[in-house]
DNA sequence: CCAAAAGTGTTTTTCCTACACCCATGT
DNA sequence: ACATGGGTGTAGGAAAAACACTTTTGG
């Protein structure tokens, strides 16, 4: 370690944030996307919500800011875990800026409608159309993506994008549109019951033209380690 | 994403790295150490190898390059990986430190005597005896062990701390210490002959006092995700 | 009574675990 | 010949995978 300069010589980094915020809906995985305008490098491009830190905030409370100040959602209702910090010299045309990247999920379902819906600079995109993309964040969105997929099967992450009360064939669908996998409704029932991190609600769905399904939501609100789906 | 600022206001940021770099030597986990002096806050204290990152480094090779300066190891022999970003406002007395935390790696074998040795300025320590570290270094140095044992478990990264060529049991040392935990030497023969990350040697280890064993090597440098051990 | 999704059980195969003895060598 | 660690097989149980029909509801 070495001393703290005095001068602002090594003080060059200018520290930011970047969020791939992942949400299910209609069986796709969303990214949010905000509108980024800075000419001459970008114009009229999507990128991730992100921004500078400030000397008085963690990257963490930097990142939650962002996506309430740029993607307009409310960060109360946002899970989020680091995901990697990204310091390529050239990542940003402008100057030397490091990027710590943050993986954030939300419920569907915990979103107002103003939240739910696109504006001129803020929207939601399926991932796989999430392309072409502002500064470095084509690497990072493939990185979150990445890494939500690998957390999936060995946590309960999940969770963290599940309305509080859900049926079983919604959790599958959940596990399907994002591992891009078929699953086996039986096998895949007495695995995660198995699991014991649900737990029956009194409740079932109905008004539907068909069976009412029994609504579960899970025992813990945090996220950890289980066995392989 | 904001204007990156001219003046020096928002580049507050003082970046740094701090590695916890790893060997196993006689069946115990040691990680290197090298003594911090900085008074009035840290006398006679050790802690992780790190340093700043200079404006025309990313963070990992700024990482490799305090490897070398202060550890006084061979960069290229040792395999390094992102592990966390510590942002805390206050976890640098002395101002606002940002640090990228590597994770690093070396196989015992691949080290020269001098880097083997301890001096007055850099030392090996089994994990187990390096607490009371500078800084937030304890809280590093756990995160970094635990990320070790927990990949381990799903990765082929243990091909990072064994020399080129290595006997069954030795592996199966490796993955007891690190993991604390007594493992059956059938099955785990079995089990990692299974996965098809090893190839055997032509050679085998003899003039020990007792039958030779047969020598393999891991079948690809890359660190890779497995089934779980 | 029809359509639609919910819910359930059995069989087969694979993998995990527990466990004890013979082998090849150096002294 | 003995001490030392190297190397191997099997049986029983648990978990995974494959697979199809019945149930409940709304219209």
């Amino acid at each position: 370690m070495n001393k703290v300069p005095k001068n602002s010589e090594l003080r060059f980094a200018v520290l930011s944030t970047d969020t791939t915020l992942f949400t299910v809906r209609d069986k796709q995985l969303f990214v949010r996307l905000v509108a980024i305008h800075r000419p001459p490098y970008y114009q009229n491009a999507w990128g991730l919500p992100g921004g500078l830190v400030h000397p008085s905030e963690t990257a963490e409370i930097a990142a939650l800011r962002h996506l309430k100040e740029k993607s307009h959602i409310d960060p109360r209702k946002i899970y989020v875990e680091q995901l990697f910090t990204f310091s390529k010299v050239d990542r940003d045309p402008r100057g030397r800026v490091v990027a710590v990247a943050y993986l954030a999920l939300v419920p569907w379902e915990a979103l107002s409608t103003p939240e739910q819906e696109d504006t001129d600079d803020s929207k939601w995109v399926p991932v796989t159309r999430a392309t072409k993309l502002a500064y470095d964040h084509d690497e990072i969105l493939s990185v979150g993506t990445k890494r939500l997929r690998s957390r999936l099967t060995y946590t309960t992450l999940i969770s963290k994008l599940m309305p509080e009360e859900f049926t079983l064939t919604e959790l599958e669908v959940a596990y399907e549109c994002i591992l891009k996998a078929g699953l086996d409704k039986r096998n895949f029932r007495k695995k995660i019951l198995k699991l014991d991190v649900l737990k029956e609600s009194p409740y079932k769905r109905s008004g539907d033209k068909h069976r009412p399904a029994q609504f579960y939501s899970f025992v813990s609100k945090k996220v950890h380690e289980i066995e392989v789906i």
